[in-house]
DNA sequence: AAACAAGCGTAATGTTATAACATGTATATG
DNA sequence: CATATACATGTTATAACATTACGCTTGTTT
């Protein structure tokens, strides 16, 4: 009966679910209601959020208070599996359109707007990747951000 | 007399001067006591720090107690005028071995030891700014950093 | 049932950065 | 020299970002 109800749920979960879900749960993750919401909360908007700004909108949406550190051990652990980026040069989130497979993404952000446009660039990457590697140095995590003005705040 | 004693003051200056210094002076700023003692601060090791690891620094060296805004003042204007760059992904801040030009550094930051090696690349940064530009984004600063393992702790 | 691990709650604290306003210091000018 | 002015720093407070420690609940395993 346990297992009848768990495959049930869990079909039901993989029916609805996005990309993102899909990845998470195929990687042995649970999809629980505080995560579900904490994605929404990060994906809701085109612009990256900051942890906090996550916290008010996740404890809107559920109605109650949520403390920081439960929003930090989430996007923490979505950054493991690829589904939140973190944008270091601005300490904001932001979501991944590509659960399926990790990536070093590159961000161009706004300074008039706060606009963020993401951008995979392997070739682009792969130069730091290779720059890095020349030098003896074993890279793990890329972070390729620039910063300036976009399309609509270069007047 | 005036005159004579800043021409004075200036001569000796200059003649102690290091790159940094020299750099900073040419582009009309005043090397006073407590920038230079935050430059020597952030140049003392060859590890970055952060902020507040300067301000001690800078508290013992100068036997009194620092505001931290002051050492955030003078790192920003360090960083205008290339004498320093900020990590973004440590919070750190390290001298700029190359303060007459300004560039798009590279590090590569471990995180085993801390130990974070500086490059140039003027090919890589390049790259990443192209692809930037290439989507109308009008690119300022350039954030390149690698995190991972260096020689030593990467056994 | 008992043991265990995962997930989250709660509160406090630590760390990084900035704001607002006062005071001091160098330099120019009359 | 006196005074005006701009630049530099001091002081205090607070904002913004992030982590720690501990406990409770729930689901899973034995
Ligand atoms: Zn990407
Ligand atoms: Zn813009
Ligand atoms: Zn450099
Ligand atoms: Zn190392």
């Amino acid at each position: 009966m346990t297992t009848n109800n768990h495959a049930h749920l869990h079909q039901i979960h993989t029916h609805i679910a996005g990309p993102a879900q899909h990845a998470f749960e195929a990687a042995g993750g649970h999809w629980t209601v505080m995560r579900k919401s904490v994605f929404e909360a990060v994906a809701a908007e085109g612009a990256p959020r900051t942890a906090y700004e996550i916290t008010d909108h996740v404890s809107s949406a559920l109605g109650r208070k949520i403390g920081a550190n439960t929003i930090y051990r989430i996007l923490e652990l979505f950054i493991e599996h690829n589904l939140v980026s973190r944008i270091e040069s601005q300490n904001t989130y932001v979501a991944c359109d590509h659960p399926q497979n990790p990536a070093d993404c590159i961000f161009l952000v706004c300074s008039g707007c706060g606009k963020t446009t993401h951008l995979d660039d392997q070739a682009t990457s792969e130069q730091v990747r290779a720059l890095a590697t020349a030098t003896g140095f074993t890279p793990d995590r890329m972070v390729i951000e620039a910063n300036g003005r976009c399309v609509g705040c270069s007047l």
